[in-house]
RNA sequence: GGGCGAGUGGUGGAACUGGUAUACACGACAGACUUAAAAUCUGUUGCCUCUGAGGCUUGCGGGUUCAAGUCCCGCCUCGCCCACCA
């Protein structure tokens, strides 16, 4: 009896299935599984936060594989980017130096964890091979449309300096830097992700994604349904038009309020304003966000001009305020009492308001006694003429078509979503394919010429300027006249590298294009991709809006080409925040796998809980998944050898291993780890039972271990394979079929039925199964605990819920 | 302010379409082995009264039902995402 020691055993098995390529991907695959994980940042820190998504989709490419499957599993790196930029420029080091290092040692430890990938199709997003694919896929966008160059208030970084996209802003701070984020104005490079904004939401209802992430890309897209109302200007041939949600509101419409940028706010302010007004756009244009944000307290001047209610024709005053914002609908809101904001700024500069509906208790609309503020989205009308007691629904679409019919209305759409903005200001990333010329204007860079090498072995700067500045890099030779030009020094956001990768790991040497078709063929559609949920509207939409795009321009067969995700939860540190390097919570991957193995790991990490809830790590917990793994080996290792058989414990036996082959292929197959790992440590603790007291035959018990090894076999890999050689496998337990279950033996013959007296559980006895109901209430009524308490009332109604329970309803 | 989700023992968490609440594990306590400890093994472990036995229990308050952790209504708390989006 020795003792299980994982280091050695791990190590052991690791150079053999290297050496034995058992990872490899089979090249013509009949029954496909593409097994899919979000590639990681080797920004230096990885931890165990990465290796939790890793190990679930690590079992169910196992699992797929014992299925039946021919399976695509492998993994990458998100090499480019500001982190990586940032740690070399900290530690002194170049990007690229810093990001090899980074990926041979994540490639270690991807292997050291025990993860089935085919390590021959690792994917360097930073290498001119990827990137030259990146740039293509840019050109592709810009012939078509889809890539465009504007001069727009960005969100600068100060820190970082650099650009940001909207969502990588949080509260009006970068996300990375934390810095407040100020305004600047630059020209710069956007994809059209709005011209999609529709087919985006439409292909919602066509892929099997979790509902939070739905809800968060329709939330993001942000479609809504209203009017365009137009308001004429009083003493003008002009009108305003504002987009409205809630046209039922227009009857106590009192005032108009414009964005600060809005196009129309010289030409309206009156010369007495006009001072006032210049200085309050001056000051909202230098605010930031956050001060805009932060200052509950709203300010706004009056332009002293005034508009017309279309719906009343009374005078509107119309002001300018920062809270309204000039980026969405028309950048100007007509206001009323019927909303929050609305009404607060009223009552600070005191511009009277009306109301005009009412909350909807009934549509009575002469119960109204008191001025009441409705601020829900639904109410009845009153004060509105002829839609007086109209739900606001209602009065939605009939007002719409009042002023429609006068010109002055139309139903309309909006939407959140703006354009991505790709271009960043900083070295570590995809040059932009485009070149400059005097003469001709934005060239793209030739196909033909590309890749556009990003130079390496540059110092980078601490001021911020970009090393793509130096005359080597920009100066060239405009490929349409000859001339000199100067080439574009912004490079790609990062996002644009993750939007395509997985096309590419079928075929990841490909040199005539991003991605080879035939594989493409071969492997897709995507089987399971596996990630975190804070990739939820700008990894998993960009990768959407990739997919559609590149199936529209007709490189791709499919606009959906991931139709199942998974999301896991997030695991915290031990302090039970989320784990992260700057916290000091991280747990380090090696120092475990080191003292305790990966199988442990991978086990504690997936018994911790629901995989989509992910939980706290508690080092505390930690021995647990240890002991089990030491019982199990010990278990299935060490000899047995019966004397006799005793027939009614090897017939459990026999139906205790199908069903827990019939359990673990059930909840793998749906990412239910933690239950089919309790399953399997009911199973050990009670074939070790069996194993010290009991007597069963050699070949049960040796059909019993092997279904057990097997159904383990995703999970616990390494000690799985040990194990099954011990029993005296030939070749390598991940080549094996998932065991089969015999039917008979995992339908129980007889069941407990338990007896309710009006609920409550009183008692309870076995019966076989299919028992007739009347038979089961003439049971129970024999028994003597319920007998007693039946006599104590009058029976009014027996309830049997065959093969279940009978439940007698007696009053007292 | 909007959206989504969650509240179950000392702890992490189980519980299929309403049908035995607390599986599995951690921790704790007791015992065996040991000179001793660690490791391992065995037993106990939701709470309350307790001799047997009984009563109570899934954040709080109602409701539907023979039966509610699960469905409905109203609250409270926490988490995540979004946010002066008209």
């Amino acid at each position: 009896m020795s003792k299980y020691e994982p280091k050695i055993v791990e190590e052991k098995w690791r150079k053999v299935w290297r050496e034995t390529g058992l990872y490899k991907t089979p090249e013509n695959p009949k029954n496909p599984y593409y097994g899919l994980v979000m590639f990681a940042y080797p920004s230096g820190d990885l931890h165990c936060g990465h290796w939790y998504p890793y190990t679930g989709g690590d079992i169910l490419a196992r699992f797929a594989r014992m299925q039946g499957h021919d399976v695509l599993h492998t993994n990458g790196f998100d090499a480019f980017g500001l982190p990586a930029e940032n740690a070399a420029i900290k530690r002194g080091l170049m990007a690229d130096v810093w990001t090899e290092e980074n990926i041979s040692t994540m490639t270690r430890q991807y292997e050291a964890t025990g993860n089935m990938y085919d390590y021959d199709r690792l994917i360097n997003t930073s290498k001119p091979e990827y990137y030259k694919w990146t740039q293509w896929l840019f050109l592709q966008l810009y012939k078509n449309g889809k890539a465009y160059q504007k001069e727009a208030l960005v969100n600068w970084d100060p820190v970082d300096k650099t650009v940001l996209a909207n969502e990588q802003v949080i509260n009006g701070r970068a996300e990375r830097s934390g810095a407040e984020v100020e305004k600047k104005s630059l020209k710069q490079w956007f994809f059209k992700i709005t011209d999609y904004a529709d087919a985006l939401l439409e292909g919602l209802d066509n892929i099997e994604w979790p509902n939070r992430i739905k809800d968060a890309q329709k939330n993001w897209i942000g479609k809504s349904h209203g009017s365009l109302v137009k308001f004429p200007i009083k003493d003008s041939n002009d009108f305003l038009e504002i987009y409205t949600t809630r046209i039922d509101t227009i009857y106590s419409g009192t005032f108009i309020v414009l964005a600060p940028e809005h196009e129309l706010v010289t030409s309206l302010t009156v010369d007495s304003q006009k001072q006032e007004v210049v200085k309050y756009q001056e000051i909202s244009q230098s605010k930031t966000d956050t001060v805009r944000l932060e200052g509950k307290d709203k300010s706004g001047v009056f332009t002293g001009s005034y508009a017309l209610n279309p719906a009343t024709n009374e005078s509107m005053p119309i002001w300018v305020a920062d809270f309204v914002l000039g980026g969405y609908g028309t950048g100007a809101v007509f206001a009323d009492a019927h909303d929050q904001r609305d009404s607060e700024f009223a009552k600070k500069y005191n511009i009277p308001l009306k109301t005009s509906v009412k909350p909807v208790d009934d549509r009575d609309i002469s119960k109204i006694e008191s001025f009441e503020i409705c601020f829900e989205d639904d109410g009845i009308l009153y004060n509105s003429e002829h839609f007086d007691g109209l739900t606001s629904s209602e009065a939605r679409e009939k007002i719409t078509e009042y002023l429609g019919s006068k010109g002055l209305a139309q139903k309309t759409t909006q939407y959140r979503l703006r354009d991505w903005l790709i271009s960043r200001q900083r070295y570590w990333g995809s040059p932009i394919p485009i070149i400059y010329c005097e003469k001709c204007g934005t060239v793209p860079v030739p196909e033909k010429d590309l890749p556009v090498v990003l130079p390496l072995a540059q110092k980078i700067d601490k001021s911020g300027k970009s090393p793509l500045y130096r005359d080597s890099f920009i100066n060239t030779e405009c490929p349409e006249c000859g001339g000199q030009a100067k080439r574009e020094t912004d490079t790609m956001d990062t996002f644009v590298d993750s939007s395509w990768y997985y096309l590419r790991y079928p075929n990841p040497h490909y040199d005539k294009g991003p991605f080879d078709p035939e594989a493409l063929n071969k492997w897709l559609p995507v089987s399971t991709y596996i990630g975190g949920p804070e990739h939820a509207t700008m990894h998993l939409l960009y990768v959407r809006f990739m997919a559609h795009f590149l199936n529209e321009a007709g490189f791709l067969e499919t606009n959906e080409p991931i139709p199942r995700f998974i999301c896991n939860g997030l695991i915290d540190g031990p302090d039970g925040q989320k784990m992260s390097k700057s916290r000091g919570n991280v747990v380090d991957p090696d120092e475990y796998v080191n003292k305790y193995g990966a199988d442990s790991v991978r086990l504690y990490m997936m018994f911790m809980g629901s995989y989509t809830d992910g939980g706290p790590w508690d080092p505390a917990r930690f021995e647990g998944a240890s002991r089990f793994i030491s019982r199990f080996y010990e278990l299935v290792h060490s000899d047995y050898k019966p004397q006799e058989i005793n027939t009614i414990q090897e017939v459990e036996l026999q139906s205790r291993s199908h069903k827990l082959v019939k359990k673990l292929k059930e909840d793998i197959a749906v990412a239910k780890f933690n239950t089919a790992i309790a399953a399997a440590m009911e199973f050990v603790n009670f074939a070790s039972q069996i194993k010290r007291y009991g007597v069963v035959s050699e070949a049960s018990w040796k059909e019993a271990v092997s279904m057990l090894v097997l159904s383990m076999a995703p999970i616990t890999p390494y000690v799985c394979e040990e194990l099954w050689q011990t029993l005296g496998g030939q070749e390598s337990v991940h080549k094996q079929a998932w065991p089969r279950y015999d039917e008979k033996l995992v339908t129980d013959d007889v069941v407990t039925i338990v007896v309710q007296v009006n609920g409550k559980l009183k008692n309870e006895f076995v019966a076989e199964i299919g028992t007739a109901n009347e038979e089961l209430e003439k049971i129970a009524r024999g028994l003597d605990a319920i007998n007693k308490i039946i006599q104590k009332g009058e029976i009014i109604k027996v309830v049997v819920v065959p093969n279940r329970l009978v439940n007698f309803v007696i009053k007292q």
